[in-house]
DNA sequence: TCAAACAAGGACTTTACATATCTATAATAG
DNA sequence: CTATTATAGATATGTAAAGTCCTTGTTTGA
């Protein structure tokens, strides 16, 4: 039960971003050697943030990627979403009657947990945090 | 980001032991038909549980798998880590200054729903729902 | 206008781990 | 002694993550 690494990728990506929030685009490349992964492997990863609308990408020289106009309001839980998709952390494969009890419990303490990453935003922690990248 | 099918066996195994509570202890065979899995595969799980102290396995004819006497404080935690483990969800594969802002995150949000599976007692489910098995 | 710099994406390989299965061993009741 | 039961090692199978390679298309700037 863990996390993949692209999540891993994807939220310190967009800590970079989020710190630096400049106007010039950051090529693939850069953030891939910050992060010691494959710029091809690190590119499909950010392509999923760009389809969720949280980053754009501009193609062609002085390319890369940038932030959009709500960055200030992308939650922990959105980046880790746009990754691992969205369903439950349990799906119970087992048939008892109307919904299963095991279920209701997992559910119920995996929304507390989505509850802490939705309230929490990548530019929070960048303002509270002294970042050393 | 998925539990895997091996704690969703352990709990509803753990549900079956106390819903019925009997001294009698139930064999790994009708349990693993119950749940349509392979009553090797179910042992090695149960075996896991064993190791764990939650629950006693009996050798031999008319042996099985018995709940413990500490059975009533079992919790859905208990259970979850005996199979999964109880390693974070999230390692930081990189390396910046004391401590990665975000690991920290995670793992606030991470004991928020350890903390609910922490408070659910498998026995208090037992009392509360009328099971149908 | 052309070459270099960039992202997107399809196809593929590699690695790792979950999910089993098979078989042998040991213990116990009757 | 035999049938029944758990334990455990070795091995197979399946599946998803992780990573690579190559092609295509776009854009800039010389």
């Amino acid at each position: 039960m863990k996390y993949s690494k692209a999540t891993d990728y994807a939220l310190h990506t967009m800590l970079f971003l989020t710190a630096a929030t400049p106007q010039k685009p950051m090529g693939v490349k850069l953030l891939a050697e910050r992060q010691n992964v494959s710029p091809t492997y690190l590119s499909k990863i950010l392509t999923k943030l760009v389809k969720a609308g949280m980053i754009e990408s501009i193609t062609g020289v002085n390319g890369g990627y940038r932030l959009r106009r709500n960055w200030e309001d992308i939650s922990f839980l959105d980046i880790i979403h746009a990754i691992e998709g969205s369903a439950s952390m349990f799906d119970c494969s087992f048939d008892h009657g109307p919904g299963c009890p095991i279920q209701k419990v997992v559910l119920s303490a995996e929304e507390k947990m989505e509850e802490q990453l939705r309230n929490q935003k990548m530019s929070d922690l960048v303002r509270e945090v002294n970042i050393v990248i």
